[in-house]
DNA sequence: TGAAATTATGAACGCTGTTCATTAAATTTG
DNA sequence: CAAATTTAATGAACAGCGTTCATAATTTCA
């Protein structure tokens, strides 16, 4: 019977397509520029097929984002690999600041925008970002374990340190700081300057 | 000469009359539902009309989201009025936070959202919230002065303070939190808990 | 009162996500 | 192998969106 099993391999295939498409596109064209239509005209299909694999649009872009997340996990594992686990933390929060700032249309997909988490309604549980949140959860646990950083609690901590860096990179993607009248150059130093001072204010 | 006068406020009263109605119609049906079909209708009028006062949906947001600032301005100047800038820095971060968890659907078109920002693309000044951030940023100065908190310099710590503050309601709005297994309750009380630590680790 | 300027609108354009009856292809059965 | 059945793909359509523009109604001015 391995026909059914070819068949399940084709669909996971054109699944793989569908979403690889998609996300050429957001990095293309962008993120809000990037309809049904136009994935399915890149794949060379009719938009209706795409309703066979995904039974709706936040159902594709939960996938994409899945996708994404496992982007980021593998940049984590490449750039905070330092045996001290407050170094690691650094490291960790620099490159995450760093991935938002560069792939803002990702990052919107995977912390901003609503649209992915409608998927996610039903089975009340949101797997897509446990890789990277579990990387960083572990993370901080150690340095609360040494003592190193002034949190107790664990998830208190990696919530603060979590919003810290997502406000810092949600506000820039979305404009939000030029109020403060500064220059890109001056809001990215700031930036990297402000996740520079909560980490020397959370150490011990 | 009085009649040009009097246009002069028909044509700001039409104005108020439509930003009235989609302020009312974002508390209602929610953001992402109104459309500017949905407000023609609302006022009584054609949806062309709107076009004659705003000259797309992105100037006539940007007015709306001045308005949202405003309310949220009086909210401070009534909740953070203590004369000790540390105890009214903390009042105003707690202002904060409750003003985007109970209005999210104003939130989002206050800081998250993209579309109101373009319409501030060309004057590439952003007007509608100097009131609330001045006013952060005035408390952060005395705070900084009397050396209350651990920072030098203002900007960076006016920065920190509002990233923190805006990661932990964007997060919660955009239901990421969904990743930490919490309840609602619990998710409520980590936010609170997590201001409160990092307003402690601040502190002098 | 008649001409000119302003204000309002209905209809249309091109786009969106999505559905569904119909067609084309692949698989199973006789 | 051919016929019947299941599976896959599609074109056309629906209802909605933001927006534009020629036309119509109203108001102002001479």
């Amino acid at each position: 019977m391995g026909i059914t099993e070819r068949k399940e391999r084709d669909k996971q295939e054109m699944r793989k397509n569908i979403i690889d498409a998609a996300i050429s596109m957001f990095l293309e064209e962008g993120f809000e520029k990037t309809s049904i239509r136009n994935i399915a005209e890149k794949i060379e299909y009719s938009p209706a097929t795409i309703y066979l694999y995904y039974k709706d649009k936040d159902e594709l872009l939960y996938d994409v984002q899945g996708e994404a997340f496992t982007q980021m996990f593998e940049l984590f594992k490449k750039e905070a690999t330092s045996e001290d686990p407050l170094k690691r933390l650094e490291q960790i929060c620099h490159s995450y600041v760093r991935f938002g700032i560069n792939n803002p249309e990702m990052y919107d997909l995977m912390f901003i925008i609503k649209a992915p988490m409608n998927a996610v309604e039903e089975k009340d549980e949101w797997r897509n970002s446990e890789n990277c949140f579990d990387y960083l959860l572990k993370c901080v646990g150690e340095c609360i374990e040494k003592k190193l950083i002034r949190f107790e609690d664990v998830s208190i901590a990696t919530l603060s340190i979590w919003s810290m860096g997502h406000g810092l990179i949600s506000l820039d993607i979305r404009c939000r700081f030029k109020v403060m009248n500064m220059s890109d150059e001056e809001i990215s130093q700031a930036i990297t300057k402000t996740i520079n001072e909560y980490l020397r204010m959370i150490k011990t």
